[in-house]
DNA sequence: CAAGCGTGGCG
DNA sequence: TCGCCAAGCTT
């Protein structure tokens, strides 16, 4: 069915169709500035159009051109990015874009093995690029693109494996008409985000109905097939919400995490986690290994009191569940000096430090809004 | 190749 | 309520 010649002209002409007349008005389509593109590609990696379209705004505005976000403090770059998730995007961009300046000049490059060698673009972004910038006949196969393929051509292998993708993209190629990679790209990913969308898709509203293989055999619900995912495993942790003394009256510890792995960099409150099989009641025995966890961290004493809230946050592959507790320093020796990556925090100072959301959620109940 | 890496929305 | 995501990349 994939190499009938008849068949992909008609996918291609009436999808061209639809998108010409169907497309929505984003903030990213006003222009084809490869930077511009390149920043939408990067946020709305796993990230929904609705969620992208405010940080997008934002970050335009404060980052407007490649020479402003590669001199800019990567803190700021991290700030702007909180909330939207998968940080090391935004670290990865202001890697490359820096690459962009001292390689290229700071013009983005349009050739595949260049643009594919910034940190950050792999195979879909660099095609997303190339096409939809340059108007380069390349692949940009995405979620979308391989639930509409998989559909219209009832291409019944696992979207999940990345060999798939390869079958994809050699797909893509072929259907690319002459000169029209930018439109027929982005009409690929506009049918899969309007038309055919994964629950329920709009079969009789389509373009290409007709000729779907996979809705003619009754397997549009079925399409793609997909191998589930693990689910997130639990992880019980202790946070601390340690208030200041003295001078620092008012504030809170918070600490940085380190430059790799979960949330690398972001700002958070100090967390501990339980061994298995340890509850996190307020008893002795959770109170003297909330203590040595914490003594062996800081050398400062630390007087629990009450628990203060209970928030659980889901990760793609771990689920915390965690208990805050209010707590302050024993000692008035240290309470000023910031050791290792802990500081104090003032509640109007949030704007200095990007948090990831849960411990944003925490901040809000015990200062508010 | 499989696993690690966030978040909010939706049926 | 909760599993399943949504325009993936790196290791």
């Amino acid at each position: 069915m994939a190499g009938d010649k008849d068949n992909q002209l008609f996918f291609s002409s009436r999808l061209l169709e639809w998108f010409a007349q169907y497309q929505r008005s984003l903030p990213w389509r006003e222009n084809k500035d490869p930077y511009r593109i390149w920043v939408s590609e990067i946020m709305l990696q796993q990230t929904r159009v609705d969620t992208v379209i405010p940080y997008y705004h934002r970050f335009m505005e404060k980052f407007p051109s490649i020479d402003a976000l590669a001199d800019a403090p990567e803190e700021e770059v991290l700030k702007a990015w909180e909330g939207l998730g998968y940080y090391s995007r935004a670290r990865n961009l202001q890697t490359a874009v820096r690459e962009v300046k001292e390689l290229y000049g700071g013009v983005v490059p349009d050739q595949p093995n260049e643009i594919s060698s910034l940190r950050g673009v792999g195979p879909y972004t660099a095609g997303a690029i190339l096409s939809i910038a340059f108007n380069k006949p390349e692949p940009a196969v995405d979620g979308n693109v391989m639930r509409v393929l998989s559909r219209f051509f009832l291409i019944e292998e696992d979207i999940m494996k990345p060999a798939t993708r390869k079958v994809m993209e050699a797909l893509v190629r072929e259907l690319i008409p002459q000169g029209t990679a930018s439109d027929f790209n982005q009409a690929l990913m506009e049918l899969g985000a309007l038309v055919c969308t994964p629950k329920s898709p709009g079969c009789l509203t389509c373009p290409v109905m007709e000729q779907c293989a996979g809705r003619i055999a009754g397997q549009e619900l079925v399409l793609p097939i997909k191998k589930k995912a693990k689910p997130p495993r639990d992880e019980y942790r202790i946070a601390l919400l340690i208030e200041g003394n003295g001078d620092n009256r008012g504030r809170i510890r918070i600490r940085q995490r380190p430059e790799d792995g979960l949330l690398a960099k972001m700002w958070e409150l100090p967390h501990i986690l339980l061994p298995a099989g340890m509850s996190y009641d307020n008893n002795e025995e959770n109170r003297q290994f909330i203590g040595e966890q914490r003594l062996a961290e800081s050398q400062n004493p630390l007087v629990i009191m009450e628990p203060l809230m209970n928030i659980d946050h889901v990760f793609s592959h771990i689920h915390w569940f965690m208990r805050v507790y209010r707590c302050r320093e024993e000692s008035v020796e240290l309470p000023s000096a910031d050791y290792g990556d802990y500081t104090w925090l003032a509640a109007g100072e949030r704007e200095r430090y990007a948090f990831p959301n849960v411990f944003v959620r925490i901040m809000e109940a015990y200062w508010g809004k």
